[in-house]
DNA sequence: CGACCGTTTGATAGTGCTCAATTCAAGTGG
DNA sequence: CCACTTGAATTGAGCACTATCAAACGGTCG
């Protein structure tokens, strides 16, 4: 699995907007530019980082798409979550100083490394930013509160409905169109996530087509009835 | 539901080692010491916050049992989370200066208040604060990982075995005995943090009981068979 | 083209849910 | 002090949803 490094800042990139918005007076931005001190292209089913490794930095997300994964004593693994580009990872590995989850690319990806001393260094000087790691955080929390609340509270089809209009809604954000989308992940992954069987997922794909909601070819999966979808899966809290 | 404030320093609180681990030198203890605004007292179901009130402060649990609560569109409610003295709650608040989430008091309470915008300031200027405060959070992460592992992969009976030692494990790490515990919550709250119903816990119980596994009289839970326990729940990640 | 991986679909079994009745503990008020 | 009320917990019977096992299909890539 090669990977290649490159050096680069933040003030001249293109996909700046989304991981570190704007908002920083032009004196802070060279501090800013400092964050990143490289960056790191992962293949397909490569490994960002691994559970156990040592941690040492923040990654965010240029292009690609990555899957969290936790595995358990006995053999089995969880995903925990999905990864697209303008989100950052590896905010589990600063408690323990250790990574305690597997990031896999789902294609091919590329990523900006931010040492985490920087980060705290920055997070110091500019109060901005300090406001901007704290938030980040914070709403991972939120994120996975949601995400238990799925598996806590949701049956299969509301949980596949919710999981859809999730990942609309991210990619709708990044411009991208809001009836249309190809899965990047497996039955398996998603059901992994889903806290379902693949089997399972599958039939839920088909019923939900069958009923008009959405089409399915594949991983290609067409919105056609997202009010009625929105009303299956859309337990999740309003904030 | 009536509440107290008073003024008090973190440097001569019995139960700082607790919440605000020891290590800063001499010279930040002072600043250290601004960090607390006052204290509340909760009442047994009183609620600290609401979801959606403002967000102003995280909270340090001095004494008492807190469960986190979160509303879905259509009524329904599920249990996140249960926290007890020594752990900081309300961090879910800082991403959009709301907290997403209820904190209901399970007995009667007490917790020191931090406002957030010291905290922001005390961390700029402590280095080891600033380390400290971003620890919490990805502590955090981590442990809901724990959690959405627990919802997806487990089945009833290794979710209530997980359930019961992790609250071991946390008592323990304070001091209480590490066979016994009293429940503060009902078994429906268990059940909805585990994703299961009232009577299919109640039925779990009784279970684990008849095959000598732990002792169950009402919510006074005497553990038998620790061993065995850990080898029905116990598959959570090591790190 | 053929092999392989991922996906779909079917039949069956199992786990946990629903509905309902009963027991238990702790107040509450006469 | 005891009957009464109330909320929580236990237990049972039947059912629904999802998992499991198995087979067939389809797209992709050597």
């Amino acid at each position: 699995m090669r990977e290649e490094t490159k050096k680069i800042a933040c003030s001249n990139c293109s996909s700046r907007t989304s991981c570190i918005p704007t908002g920083w007076g032009e004196a802070h931005l060279r501090q800013i530019d400092n964050l990143i001190s490289s960056r790191r292209s992962i293949r397909r089913g490569g490994v960002l980082f691994y559970n156990g490794e040592p941690f040492s930095a923040l990654y965010a997300i240029r292009t690609g798409f990555f899957k969290t994964s936790l595995g358990t004593e006995d053999g089995r693994a969880q995903v925990t979550g999905f990864q697209m580009a303008g989100e950052i990872i590896g905010l589990d590995g600063i408690v323990n100083a250790r990574h305690t989850c597997d990031e896999i690319a789902l294609e091919d990806a590329d990523v900006c490394v931010m040492p985490y001393d920087r980060i705290e260094d920055i997070s110091r000087e500019v109060v901005a930013f300090q406001r901007h790691i704290h938030r980040l955080m914070s709403r991972e929390i939120v994120r996975e509160h949601r995400v238990v609340l799925l598996l806590g509270s949701m049956r299969a089809e509301e949980r596949l409905a919710a999981f859809l209009l999730d990942l609309m809604q991210r990619l709708q954000a990044r411009g991208f169109s809001n009836s249309e989308l190809i899965l990047r992940m497996t039955r398996e992954e998603i059901g992994s996530y889903l806290g379902l069987k693949l089997e399972t997922v599958s039939r839920t794909f088909s019923r939900f087509a069958q009923e008009g909601l959405i089409e399915v070819r594949q991983r290609h999966i067409q919105i056609r009835d997202g009010q009625a979808l929105s009303q299956r899966g859309y337990r999740q809290i309003c904030y």
